[in-house]
DNA sequence: TAAACTTATTGTATTATAAAGATTAAAAAA
DNA sequence: TTTTTTAATCTTTATAATACAATAAGTTTA
């Protein structure tokens, strides 16, 4: 056992949001095994000697989810020696937005959505973990359009904005938002409109080239003091 | 041996930043030890059991530099299985924005700063820890006036405005500048003034009451597209 | 089939901020 | 006293952010 010969233990954790029936969500497992049995956590596992962390944190999040192939980032690593209650564990938190259309997560009892305005009690320190890339994920809104990694492939402007109001928790204008939305670059007007809605349908709208980076996509201003 | 039974190692590892002979400069320690004794690198350490990494970090930086008090911030986990040439070890980096002046750094052979235009062959994947650390310093600069950090309790707005040059690696406007600055929350006037110009005296401020996060602070403008 | 209803879409005036241009001020050196 | 150098201020222009209300395009209902 690791704790015996008094040496840490390294772990991924990864926290997939995503927007399923109009709420953010937060993928889960239940745990199987000791401690915080039949607890839900998010997805981790043992970092191999092998695999450095991204490549852990994909295989991990394949293992435990199905999920394959999307862009996890970095997100902060926690080491307290007591958010482990056996032995010593230091994670390493990555995170991810993605299209619920996307993925192929095959939820069942152990591996399911959880609204995030809304989760069970978690394994570990793993609360903290989801707030933490809550915050993150804002931070980043603020620089550029992360949102459409939450969004279908065509998507209307109204449900973009109300990606943003859900991640932002507050209410934006309809008029200002387009008006930035426009002009963020990658943005690409279709000649298709929304046929779901009785009402009248809306524009759909696409997202190519994005440059996460790119500076000329901020679109929401920065609340001042 | 840690590689003999498999696991990973943990270490931490500091880049402290200051300015200091009109440039950005770093502090690095001469390893005495096996793998790239005599190289030059960042400080760091093992992270023990019973403490956190925020703990280590602070423990070794004052053990390896005398550094004590300062303010440390998580940077990136680096976890390339092939950065240490030994054995595994998953490094947790920090950094830190000082103030020359307040620090008791007892340069000796063994430890001192080098400016960053002009780095010593570095040991492990340090070169890339130092240019991650000026990369995000740069992005929080655009946040909030961090600079302060770097410059003595009494500083000139030009003191200032060359800090923020230097990081950010280009020339800023003079006028624009400290239209920006005196606006800045906590940026107090003095009714002090340098003395040490030939030239016509210049007015100095301090900073008190900083709140980094305050989104009121930023003041320098993102470059657009 | 007309009226009511719901959601989508658009424009403008005002204010705030950024960038660029030009000038004045205070000291030391020549 | 003039020149030189850096500090500091003021103004104009351009761009971006904010607040705010009416119209358009469909469906539903009476």
């Amino acid at each position: 056992m690791f704790n015996e010969i008094k040496t840490h233990e390294i772990t991924v954790d990864i926290v997939i949001l995503t927007i399923k029936d109009n709420a953010l969500q937060v993928l889960l497992v239940k745990r199987s095994n000791e401690p915080f049995k039949d607890k839900w956590a998010i997805p981790g596992g043992y970092v191999r000697m092998s695999e450095n962390l991204d490549e852990a944190a994909m295989r991990v999040l394949k293992e435990k989810t199905n999920v394959d192939n999307i862009y996890l980032e970095q997100l902060y690593t926690f080491g307290d020696p007591l958010r482990h209650p056996v032995s010593r564990v230091i994670t390493c938190a990555y995170f991810a937005l993605i299209r619920a259309e996307d993925v192929n997560v095959i939820t069942t009892p152990d591996v399911a959505w959880h609204k995030v305005s809304a989760l069970p009690p978690l394994a570990f320190d793993h609360k903290e973990i989801i707030e933490y890339s809550l915050k993150r994920t804002r931070e980043r809104l603020e620089m550029c359009p992360v949102a459409y990694q939450l969004l279908n492939e065509k998507f209307t402007l109204t449900e973009m904005q109300k990606a943003y109001e859900m991640i932002m928790e507050k209410k934006l204008d309809k008029r200002n938002f387009r008006k930035k939305v426009i002009t963020t670059e990658g943005l690409r007007e279709l000649n298709e409109f929304s046929k779901s809605s009785s009402k009248r349908p809306a524009r759909l709208y696409t997202f190519d080239n994005i440059k996460l980076n790119s500076k000329r996509a901020h679109f929401i201003k920065k609340a001042r003091g």
